[in-house]
This record gives C-alpha cells, structure tokens and sequence, in this order.
DNA sequence: TCCGTTGATGTCATTACGTGACATCATTAT
DNA sequence: ATAATGATGTCACGTAATGACATCAACGGA
C-alpha cells in the first residue's frame, strides 16, 4: 500500500472527462479536476502538459500501432495499399475501445475549438509518421505525402462517421467503403 | 488627422511578425507587441481575438474566394474538378502575396506548436466550407467531404512545396503535379 | 534496525493570457 | 453648442502554466 491512492494519472483523466460532460471544458478549472481527483493542479500538470492534453494522451499508441502495420505491409504494396493496412490497424483499436465512450470524447471536443485544435495537430502528427514511414519504404515526395494526407482524409471522414449517432457498422467497414469513394472521386 | 495614428491593425500586425522573427513567438509578449505598435494590450484583444490570430486573421478571404471559385465552377464538372478551380483561385491568391513574406510566416508558424494547431484549424475550417459548397452542387456525403479533405490535402502538400527553399514553379503549377500524382496514387 | 536515497506530491511565488467594467476625449452629427 | 460616437486607456480579476523548494512514506543497503 503506497502513501498516495494508486493510479494519479487515470483519476485525473476520469474526472477531467466528468467535468467536461457536466460543466464543460472551458468553465472546468485545472484546481477542480485536481481536486475532485485528491489531488492539486500542480500535480496535473506534472502528468500533462497543459489542459488539453488530458483528453488526447495516448495517441502515441495509435501511432505507434499504424506505423508498425505499415512497416510490415507486403513489400509489394502500392503506396495506397499500404496506408489502406495501417487505417485497418486504427479500426481494431477503436472497435476495441468501447464507441459510447469515444461518442462523449469526440462530443466534448467538438463543443471546443481549443480541443478541436489539439485533435488536429494530432492528425498531423500522424499523418508526418507515416510519411516517414512511407519513405522508408521506398516511396518518394511528394507522393509519400500525398498518400499519407489523403489516408487521414479518409480516416477524418471515417472518424466522423463511425461516431456519429445511430452509425452501427464497425470502422473498418466505414473505412474500406470510404476508401473505394475516394478512389472514384480521385478517377473521375 | 484623428487623435490616434491610422492603421492600428495593420502596425499591430507588423509589430507582431517583426518581433516573432526577432526573438520567438513565445518570448514575445503581447504587451510587447501593443508597445512596439504605440498601443496597449488591451487594444490588441480588440484586434485579434488571441496572440496567434494576429498571424491568420485574412484567412477569411482565401476562403471566400475559394468558396466562390467552387461555386462558379461548370455544373457539369466532377467534384474533384470543381475542387481543382477552387485549388487554382488559390494560387491566384498566394502568387499576388509576396512568397518572400509567406515564407518568412512560415517559418515562424513552423517553429511553433501552437501556430501550427491554429493553420491546422483555418485549413479544417475551409474543408468544411467546401464541403458545404460541394453539397450545395449536389454532391453527396461522404463524397463532398473527402473531395474536400483530398482538396486540402493537396493544398496542403504545395503550399509546403512552395514556401520551400529554392522553390520556384508558381503555386498553381505544383498543385497541377501534386493533384495529378494524387489521381495516380489513388488509382493504383 | 537504522539511515540515506528515491519519488510522488504539496506549497508558494510568478508570469502572461484573456476579459469585463468603466473612464477618457477628439471627432462628428444634430 | 451640445450630445452621441467610437477608439483607446486603465484597472481589476481569474486562470493557465512553470520554476524552486519542501515534505515524507517506502525502499534498500550496512
């Protein structure tokens, strides 16, 4: 038995989401997430960089899971196909994550632009992982840019979709189906 | 002759961008900026909103020639083409601002996180605008969306093509090679 | 068993962003 | 001549974020 109630940093992200759902973000205070979790504001900070942040650790994971997938794709793969196995790889993360809970997250953050902000530069984040990625494979500029930019296109739109109300197909579905319309889109 | 000098928004701006590429975003305060420019803080939140708006408000008017090139475009045209007119006013657009002073934003909004977050949010903003106008074209969902994420993609990958070092082709020109590599990409 | 180290947390002080309320005063309109 | 207007300043305040330092249970040797 430690000296602190186990688990900080989980505590913090429970209550930050709570606060979120009840008062919304911008009337939350660090102070009160801290304290409805037995801590201080200090120590929030200590586990996240700033406010926001609460909301989107983690995403290094997801990363981590897409680049993985597309390092192993078939050698033989287009640049496309490729991407298309790492969108795959995010469809088994987030059908693992229960979707009720991603609903709340994503509505939070669509109520906030500063949040809204923060998803962005995330994707983008992502987006630049797998373009260095893509170039180890091989691919060149600005194609490996292309591909990548165009594969978080497809998995915004997905996104959206997938956690919008009253959407029942899994993501991977929504992914494969959005891809085959961007392909039509880009012949037309 | 007013009581104040003219053009308050204008020495703000040009205060804001001298300092940022003397010393830093973030080492520059907003004070610093108002007394640079004769004013004080207070005024430059009259202006700008926050301390990064005073490097994106303007955006609105991309946007609306965008818009308005989407709308104009044949009806007859798909929608990646009607896309590419509105990519084309675009150029129009950035060819007429000095490239000189585009890169120098650049650099500066690349240098910093939160500048970054803030062009990620104006381009999501125009996605969505186009997006909007496609619909009114009679394009549907999810098509309208991702013909404007690729847009964006695309827009995207030139624009950092042509604020790069020893880039010279004309901003229209590389959109042409990078929507015409996107069509191979998604083909193959 | 004692003691020094470690690590998670707290306390305090400080800077800067952002906003509301109200004051100022040259210009403009009536 | 006077009142309304509008751009600016002043002041006060709440909150985010960070650095410096203090605390103190747990843990690992000697």
């Amino acid at each position: 038995m430690g000296r602190w109630e186990p688990d900080a940093e989980n505590r913090l992200r429970a209550a930050a989401i709570e606060l979120f759902g009840e008062i919304g973000y911008e009337q939350t205070t660090v102070a009160a997430i801290a304290e409805r979790a037995g801590l201080t504001a200090r120590t929030f900070f200590r586990y996240f960089a700033d406010k926001r942040e609460v909301l989107f650790n983690g995403s290094e994971h997801l990363q981590q899971a897409m680049v993985d997938a597309l390092t192993k794709a078939p050698a033989k793969a287009s640049a496309m196909d490729a991407i298309a196995a790492a969108l795959a790889k995010a469809g088994d993360f987030f059908d693992a994550d229960r979707r009720p809970f991603a609903r709340l997250r994503s509505k939070v953050i669509a109520a906030n632009p500063d949040l809204r902000e923060r998803e962005l530069i995330k994707l983008t984040t992502l987006s630049e992982a797998l373009t260095r990625t893509l170039r180890k494979r091989g691919v060149e500029e600005p194609d490996a840019s292309l591909a990548a930019e165009a594969g978080i296109a497809v998995f915004r739109v997905a996104f959206a979709q997938w956690v919008s109300k009253s959407e029942r197909r899994g993501f991977n579905e929504i992914v494969n189906a959005s891809l085959a319309r961007l392909r039509t889109l880009a012949a037309e």
